[in-house]
DNA sequence: CTGTTAGCGCGTTCAA
DNA sequence: TTGAACGCGCTAACAG
């Protein structure tokens, strides 16, 4: 099968080479290999030997060039470290199967200008779609609607209403968290979160205070912004846990803020989470299963939204409607032991 | 300049719109707008003003059917967490100007039937070029040689000495860890690496081994090897500081690993720095900037390998030798407060 | 059943 | 200086 010679010797092989080598006309060979009928079986099986026998690949390029579509979409993004935008990436390759569409990933590293130029190139290689991928969940500026094809905005929607865009719901997240934590009997239970300038930031405590409304509860202290690091995560921990001995429950921002609050109680000599619970969000694996105990987080369910987006924009080309307005994803709890002791 | 109607409504401008709106053939069109001299000034205008009127993008599949070549390249990766491959994709692309070349982003997930597939896909769609990302240092099985295009393995090597492979100096990396605790004035150094049956493991593992021996010192214990959590470095480090209470360094073969190694320490009631050092591998921001205090780590310098190998891609296509062999990259000491003091 | 013709969008001859 | 004609690789219409 190998040949002997050095990658990039072997020419591409075309169908016309097919073709030849079978002793027909290309669009007998064309036929043949599309499975079309109007082909005499022996016919069709000396194409096809052919084919195989010089590793014959059609180029989907120029069949492109004729079907007006190339099995190509754009996934333009703005995440630098790839957190988002891979679970995403696979979720869009699952939605069909691996191969029947490829996908283009490009990273704008939050420039307008880089964007733009990565958006000319992917329209100039004709994607049939674009998939808009930001770094956080606040709105973002619309690419306008003179692009030719369909465009869907995930995890940071448009701010144009009349864009398609699906984002995790930060609110039910905070919701669930605390209903978990009331469920697990907790009743004091405080706040700390990330940059008040995210929108995550704060649809999270949005949905941390309907939790605590609905459980008949009041937050134990005043919610905590600064940022999103463990650092803080630590430090504004240990400034809660000491003004209020009593907390029985930590909900944080994001699964690092919520390491940093699993150092903060330890340091204090109490126990995670018999003493206090600590629950995370983004469920970002490296991060909670690393911890001690593990930990309980919400997953915004990224896959999902991945398949999702690359589902909408293969339905909008089959002539359905690309929809309009925000979509939210519902989020899912994952419990680990820094809420339920485990073995 | 934006249009009124949903995405997906305006139709793709071809050359042949461009050159009816300004009056003149397709021919002069494409002279025109590809700056070739044989036109007259004033034709040359009204080309690309209506051009401009009709926001023209050329069709690079188009050209590629003529030229040969897409602008395109393909990413086989199997890094499930985008640590390694973001890194390589982002300095791929800054190999050329943002634009120039787009690249797929293929994850095969460990799946050779999967690889496969998107290998045909990405055949399929011409790509100029092909980066294949490992998810760790072993060697991996060569994709063959009877690959229209020049092939590229990156982080995992090729077991195919013909081919082309960049991979990080794991060995250097080691060797570099002791040197910089050496000179800390470090001399009871330990090791706890992970799973042994990663070449990055023992590679690094020699690499500690050549350190030791060039500054006459004997490694302190064993060398622990197990897996890459946070918790075995957290478990190894917690028996050689009590079974080697003078331990004074510990080179980790991860930054989860060194994590770990920072919690047993505490653990101890002792401090890093200054009673016992540690030094992670990897650079991996979310961990080394998030630990207290903030890790010293080795950084394998993905970007450079990203780059290297895209500029190697379009050497080749450019006639150049491809080359082949492994190929290592030079590692570089990210110094930070967890073998150096910090105000 | 098969081959010929036409054309997808573009760049590159070559005549005019 | 411009435009008509050709071909890149392929598929869809038709004619044979």
């Amino acid at each position: 099968m190998a040949g002997t010679g050095r990658n990039g010797d072997t020419k591409v092989v075309t169908l016309s080479d097919v073709a030849r080598l079978a002793g027909v006309s290309v669009a007998t060979a064309s036929k043949a290999l599309n499975g079309r009928s109007q082909v005499a079986a022996r016919t069709r099986a000396r194409v096809e030997a052919a084919a195989e026998q010089l590793s014959f690949v059609p180029n989907r390029m120029a069949q492109g060039l004729l079907a007006g579509r190339t099995g190509t979409v754009g996934l333009l993004t703005s995440d630098l470290q790839g957190r988002f935008v891979i679970p995403i990436l696979m979720g869009a390759e699952d939605a069909f199967g691996a191969g029947r569409v490829s996908v283009f990933l490009c990273d704008a590293r939050e420039d307008t200008i880089r964007e733009q130029h990565h958006l000319q190139a992917l329209l100039s290689r004709r994607v049939d779609g674009l998939i808009v991928v930001g770094s956080r969940t606040d709105p973002r500026s619309t690419l306008g609607h003179d692009i030719p094809v369909p465009v869907v905005y995930v995890y940071a929607p448009s701010d144009d209403a009349g864009d398609l865009s699906l984002v995790p719901d930060n609110v039910a997240a905070g919701r669930i968290a605390v209903e978990h934590l009331v469920a697990c009997g907790r009743r004091k239970i405080a706040h700390v979160s990330g940059d008040p300038g995210y929108a995550a930031a704060l649809d999270r405590g949005v949905g941390v205070g309907e939790g605590l409304d609905a459980a008949g509860l009041k937050l134990v202290g005043d919610s905590m912004y600064a940022d999103w690091s463990e650092r803080w995560g630590r430090d504004a921990s240990a400034v809660l846990l000491d003004r209020h001995p009593d907390i029985d429950a930590i909900v944080c921002g994001s699964d690092q803020i919520a390491r940093g609050a699993l150092d903060a109680v330890r340091d204090r000599g109490r126990v995670v989470p018999d003493d206090v619970a600590v629950i995370g969000f983004d469920n970002w694996e490296p991060m909670v299963e690393g911890s001690r105990p593990e930990l309980t987080s919400i997953d915004p369910n990224l896959e999902l939204l991945g398949r999702a987006a690359a589902q909408r924009v293969f339905a909008a080309l089959d002539g359905d409607e690309l929809g309009d307005g925000v979509h939210l994803q519902a989020p899912r709890l994952v419990i680990r032991g820094s809420t339920v002791p485990r073995s």
